[in-house]
DNA sequence: ACCTGAACACCGTTCAAGT
DNA sequence: ACCTGAACACCGTTCAAGT
């Protein structure tokens, strides 16, 4: 790839190699860093999804050996919080807060499921283990701080937060899921199979949504119940 | 195990074993059924995680071996999706509904998270996978009904009812997965590290639950958040 | 300090062969 | 119709050895 020779040594004076040699080591470092890791595995999660994120490939893809990275990480679940910890630090937020709790809220979830959709496994994962990376804790940091700024305090405020990041990553893992699952296909399958049942399903063979093609209106929607809930439950100040 | 001997006709007279095996067959049928296989799946599921749900290992229980599994399921992911059907399946719902619909979503909303707790691996796997199994479509029928009583129609009706579900198995399997990874350890690191960064976390330093022991309060408040927020969208009569 | 190579104990799945 | 056995192309991880 890159037009380094095999033996980049093997026309110098005899001597000076090991001045050259000593200094590229300095110069450069280990060729393998926690942070290229991470970065790989985030590229090779986005291109062939959390199926094909191996040890080995991810490897392949740094040029080392699959045995090699563990000298950086424990395990490949560490590779796995490491690259969701690496979404959430995408997420851009304001420095400062707004007048509004509900709009800095607002934007809280809306930058997070940007986050989220760009890197469509990140979802899933961020419903399967603790999400207490430092970027992630500094989001929380976020949405806590307007919170209470909101008068939240206590078990509500936890819940409430809780509550609105569970939101967003439960339903970017479902927008995900259809997705990357023929959402087309699978929704006229189910659809003819409620048409098909309409005595099993009376309610939903009417009312289950042929084609939900604007998935941003619809999270926009359940976004705006939860707000609702979260204003009618705000202590008075 | 048994006490069956390894040659069971040895001692039989001549003849009478082809009529002893023939209604064996018959009356016995094969000896692996999806039903079984499910079954056994969940059970495994239970005991040891999902990590250790393999072909072989579920083969192992079933007495058979792992190649004579597909004959009944295409996939791996097939058991995964009957697995988790089959915890849909234990929702015990009412056969008619409350004159509330706040009161059966309520219903719905208990019945559903308590039966992903008894199956600790199914929340995540319910987040990860088009719920349109049988069973979870039976209870979605009901949510639906409900939700229609209530006045919500169109976009607004299916945002409520995936609000609703998003909730339960979101907030499941964020319990699911902190009672997995010994909660008390990892909030009392959580704990250190922000107290050790308050400069980065003032907010989460003071408010950061250190223990979460009533999962179960925790998951009302959020639930009245929104229930609330449902309700103040209810379109009027 | 960092990387390699060989090795261990597994995986999901296919397919020809048996009954 | 249903099950087995052998085989393929993989896995994550450990650990002694190299530099």
């Amino acid at each position: 790839m890159s037009a380094k020779p095999k033996h980049p040594a093997a026309h110098a004076a005899p001597g000076d190699v090991w001045f050259r040699e000593a200094k590229k080591r300095a110069r450069s470092g280990p060729q393998l860093t926690r942070e290229k890791i991470v970065a790989a595995a985030v590229d090779l999660l986005d291109a062939q999804g959390v199926q094909h994120l191996t040890m080995r490939n991810l490897a392949e893809r740094l040029q080392a050996h699959a045995t090699s990275l563990y000298w950086h990480v424990a395990t490949k679940d560490d590779v796995l919080d490491l690259a969701l910890d690496a979404v959430f630090a995408e997420i851009d937020l304001p420095a400062s807060h707004h007048a509004s709790w509900r709009e800095d809220v607002v934007t809280f979830m809306t930058e997070l499921r940007r986050a989220l959709l760009r890197h469509p496994w990140a979802a899933a994962l961020a419903n399967s283990r603790p999400l207490v990376g430092p970027h992630a804790l500094s989001r929380s940091e976020f949405v806590y701080a307007a919170l209470v700024t909101a008068g939240f305090t206590g078990p509500d405020l936890s819940a409430a937060a809780a509550a609105i990041t569970t939101y967003v990553t439960g339903t970017a893992s479902s927008e995900a899921v259809w997705q990357q699952h023929d959402e087309a296909g699978v929704r006229s399958v189910v659809h003819h199979h409620l048409q098909a049942q309409q005595a099993r399903y009376p309610t939903l063979a009417g009312h289950f949504p042929l084609s939900s093609d604007d998935w941003t209106a619809h999270f926009t929607r359940g976004m705006n119940f939860l707000l609702d809930g979260l204003a009618a439950n705000r202590p008075a100040p």
